[in-house]
DNA sequence: ATGGTCGGCTACCGA
C-alpha cells in the first residue's frame, strides 16, 4: 500500500505533471495540497480515467486539498473541527477498508504563518496546530491505522534545511512552531521519512526563487505522521525528488510511505 | 547581493 503526499501548487497548472506522476509512481492513495480551485474546477475526469476515486475540499484561488485513491472511500470528512469561523480549505479525511483493517488518511495543508508579527497569520497557524493536536488526540483513541499526510509548513530540525540560518525569522522554523509539531508527534506518531533516515538532505521543497533547486537550497516540510497501528505496518519511505526537475514543476515533491 | 519566481486571477495576494 503506497501512500503519497504532494503539494502540487495548482492542479490546473499541474494536470500534465499529475497524470504523468500517477502513471509513473502508482500510489494507491495520493494526498494533494494547494489544488487552488473550487471542487467543480478539479480535473476529476482525467484522474478517474486512471482508476482513481477522487474527493476534494476546494476553495477559490488558493488552498484546497484532495485525496485520490484506488480504494473506494468508506467515509469522507471535510474541514478541521474546532473553529466554525475558519473558512479555509486545508483538511480532508478519507477512510478505507484494507486486508489489514481500516485505514484512515488525512490530507492537510497547514497554514504558512508568515509574517510572524501578524496574528491573522502566525497566530492562525499556531491555533490551527492546536486544533490539529486536539483532533488527533481524539482520533488516536480509535486505535486504527491513521496517517496524517501533508504540507505541514514546519521545518522540524536544523538538518531539515540546507541553510537553517536563512529561516530563523520564518514561521516555518520558530521554536513555537517546531514545539507544536513535536507535541503532536509525541501523542504517539512516527514520521515516515525521519523513520528511514536522520541524515538530512531529505528535502521536499525548493523555492522557485534565487536558484534554490540548482543550489539544493531546500527544506523538509512535507510529512507523513503514522499512528502506532500504521507504524506497525510500515515498510518503507522515500522522497520522489526527480519530480522537481520536470518541466513546469511544483515547488514541492511527493513524499511516500509504504505500508503492509 | 535585501534580489529573485510562480499560480490564480486581473490588481494584486499568497507562498
Amino acid at each position: 500500500m503506497k501512500i503519497a503526499t504532494w503539494n502540487i501548487n495548482g492542479v490546473k497548472a499541474r494536470i500534465d505533471n499529475l497524470v504523468h506522476w500517477l502513471n509513473d509512481s502508482q500510489p494507491d492513495i495520493a494526498c494533494l495540497q494547494e489544488i487552488k480551485t473550487v471542487d467543480e474546477g478539479f480535473p476529476r475526469a482525467e484522474i478517474e480515467a486512471l482508476g482513481y476515486h477522487v474527493e476534494t475540499h476546494g476553495q477559490k484561488g488558493f488552498n484546497g486539498v484532495a485525496i485520490l485513491s484506488k480504494l473506494r472511500f468508506d467515509e469522507v470528512n471535510r474541514g478541521l473541527p474546532g473553529d466554525d469561523e475558519d473558512e479555509q480549505a486545508r483538511f480532508i479525511e478519507g477512510v478505507f477498508s484494507t486486508p489489514h483493517g481500516a485505514l484512515r488518511v488525512v490530507s492537510l495543508y497547514l497554514p504558512n504563518g508568515n509574517p510572524i508579527t501578524e496574528d491573522r497569520k502566525y497566530g492562525y497557524k499556531l491555533r490551527w496546530m492546536d486544533r490539529l493536536h486536539r483532533w488527533a488526540q481524539e482520533r488516536l483513541e480509535l486505535e486504527e491505522a491513521l496517517i496524517l499526510a501533508g504540507d505541514y509548513n514546519v521545518i522540524p530540525q536544523p538538518i531539515d534545511a540546507r541553510r537553517p540560518e536563512d529561516w530563523v525569522n520564518d514561521a516555518l522554523f520558530q521554536p513555537e512552531t517546531r514545539g507544536a509539531l513535536r507535541k503532536l508527534e509525541y501523542l504517539g506518531f512516527t514520521e515516515a521519512i525521519r523513520a528511514v533516515t536522520d541524515a538530512g538532505d531529505t528535502f521536499t521543497f525548493w523555492d522557485y526563487q534565487a536558484g534554490a533547486w540548482q543550489k539544493n537550497n531546500g527544506i523538509r516540510i512535507d510529512h507523513l505522521l503514522m499512528s502506532p497501528e500504521a507504524a506497525n505496518r510500515f515498510e518503507a519511505a522515500s522522497i520522489e525528488k526527480h519530480v522537481r526537475a520536470w518541466e513546469k514543476p511544483s515547488d514541492h515533491v511527493p513524499a511516500v510511505a509504504i505500508l503492509q
